[in-house]
DNA sequence: TTGTACGCGTTATCAG
DNA sequence: CTGATAACGCGTACAA
């Protein structure tokens, strides 16, 4: 159906001028107006659309931002890329997603690639960071933005949650509701969330001049089964149950609540349970889920930004950045507040 | 930090050797032992890699897939997405993502997009199908699967669901469980999967000779306060109530269960209630929601592998395949079977 | 096996 | 204002 493409070249013998006058026109650059028109009408005629990999490679710029993360069907993730699409589109540029898989390597291959310069930049959220991490950071040939927590002295843009505050605002919140034997549910500790989350909650704790009783916290998967089975635990395990629980995810939340309902106790009279990281997940449960919204969407949205000011001046040469989010507790039913709502979205066929 | 770029000639002239020695190292093809060994090593030093870009220039290959959507937070397009980016990246593409929003101008953009040449094809899934979108899927520079119902001779390669028998299935379900007055809520009818809907629950009621009672019908919007407003309506519109509902998505059955649940009537004693699309919100819900799957996530998979054969073989010329992807129901709690468990998912700092 | 030279489609420079 | 021509970085005939 299509001969060869279309080139400047043909553009130009098909409206008999040089190609050089075919590209001005194409890049709104002085032209005589019949000249314009001339190229415009054979462009027309032929179907003649600029080629977008022979543009980038004479002008050094591809118009596309990577992003990278673990799973992209990870809720947080994507509020994260629901943010980023709409701001990068506005400014010119595609996106490139990169869903690594929980491989470190993977992660690697993907800053090694920007070598390749199929991307002017790129935002990526490692779930660990290690030593090649920071070494590939440092020698990136592009801008790159990492969305989670870095040291301090960490060579590129850097945009971050706020766990142990977030941890902080649900103890609080749970404290004011008379609760005092908190108990906690985390993923890894060796990934950055888990890590941050037990240090938010004993630090929270402990600032509260609240003990923390080993026996209320449980560490697993950032899955439902655990919820489950630190809820079973507690429940069995001979020791006074907990009055509230404060979950490293919605998902453990999820799997606690399975577990209260079936032992016949009542959330949150019985027990209180807390969230983290607001997903729609909080808002279908009952009951509906209090949680503790990290800010994943404006972390997207703050990232997208930062990357964006380095690409429009590459040479400014500015000192890395750091960007911190405050979370914010969103309160509903399974700590005794109203019920929350979730917003519509259209089906698909 | 980084001065020019290393090119094939910096490494041609760091090993002593042509430019084409430097390509055919890189390439993998016949070369002489101690060449390989000075040309790897003179990249090494240099931190050489490829540039993609002059790579496409020459081979016209730009080694992308782009996918398009209206909206990547929709549950159902993130399942579809979720199956592709591994099958495309285990390929050797990358995957480049449109969100395009509610826009049919947007989706027309994208399309037209592809004459520049950045992907080598596309999949794409309209939330509505016009003219236009037939006309540019004719004259498309590059393959496309198109991801929804197609008129039967349409140009391009599709993949579709079978809402039809997946309403069929969840009426047969509830029609065993001895419930007659089922009603439906659904989205906007001149979208693909309202219509879609629509027609199914119709055609399944008058199969199995019930006549459908239009007080239990109701159509809105695909979101949670449309699934709300029509149980309202129909407790108190002063009709005999349903005893079970088909709702179009998962988010209209959640509004649903909420007005049922204020209602004080018991699921699914009082009402069962059926969604559609099976996402994570079925699951999470309580009673946990009996839902039709349409293979989101199948279809998603098999799109792209129609995508591959194409780009394996541009020339083939293969005739528009059409591929459609059966239904099943997943029951669970709200029409009195088992309770749904999620998997697991890590949480993101 | 290796090197030279050309082309991929554009943009930019420099004369005219 | 316009046209010829040289890059951009790579792959590959073709010749040696």
């Amino acid at each position: 159906m299509a001969r060869s493409n279309p080139t400047v070249i043909t553009i130009a013998e098909e409206a008999g001028v040089s190609i050089a006058s075919v590209s001005r026109v194409f890049n709104g650059q002085p032209v005589r107006e019949e000249t314009r028109i001339r190229v415009m009408a054979a462009a027309e005629r032929v179907g003649y659309v600029p080629n977008a990999v022979a543009r980038s490679l004479k002008s050094s710029r591809t118009d596309q931002v990577a992003f990278a993360v673990e799973d992209i069907g990870n809720p947080v993730y994507l509020a994260m890329l629901r943010q980023i699409q709409p701001v990068l589109k506005e400014a010119g540029y595609r996106l490139v997603l990169h869903s690594t898989g929980a491989d470190t390597d993977e992660e690697i291959e993907v800053l090694r690639g920007l070598g390749q310069r199929y991307a002017d930049g790129l935002i990526i959220s490692p779930i660990r960071v290690t030593e090649r991490h920071l070494a590939e950071f440092r020698k990136a040939p592009a801008p790159v933005v990492v969305i989670g927590s870095l040291s301090e002295d960490s060579p590129v843009d850097n945009v971050r949650a706020d766990s142990r505050t977030g941890v902080e605002l649900a103890v609080d919140h749970l404290l004011g509701l008379g609760r005092r034997r908190i108990g906690f549910v985390d993923g890894p500790l060796d990934t950055v969330p888990g890590g941050a989350r037990d240090e938010g909650y004993r630090a929270a704790m402990a600032r509260r001049g609240l003990p923390v009783d080993e026996d209320l916290v449980h560490v697993g998967g950032f899955d439902r089964a655990t919820g489950a089975a630190a809820m079973r635990r507690m429940l069995h395990g001979g020791a006074p149950i907990p009055d509230a629980l404060l979950c490293a995810n919605d998902l453990i939340a999820l799997g606690v609540l399975d577990e209260l309902r079936s032992a016949g106790l009542a959330v949150p009279h019985d027990v209180a349970v807390v969230g983290m990281d607001d997903t729609d997940l909080a808002a279908a449960s009952w009951p509906a889920l209090t949680s503790v919204s990290l800010g994943s969407a404006e972390r997207g949205r703050r990232a997208a930004a930062l990357l964006l000011e380095r690409l429009a001046d590459p040479d400014a040469l500015l000192a890395p950045r750091v960007v911190t989010v405050a979370p914010h507790l969103v309160v509903r039913a399974s700590t005794g507040g109203e019920h929350g709502t979730a917003d519509g979205r259209p089906a698909a066929d």
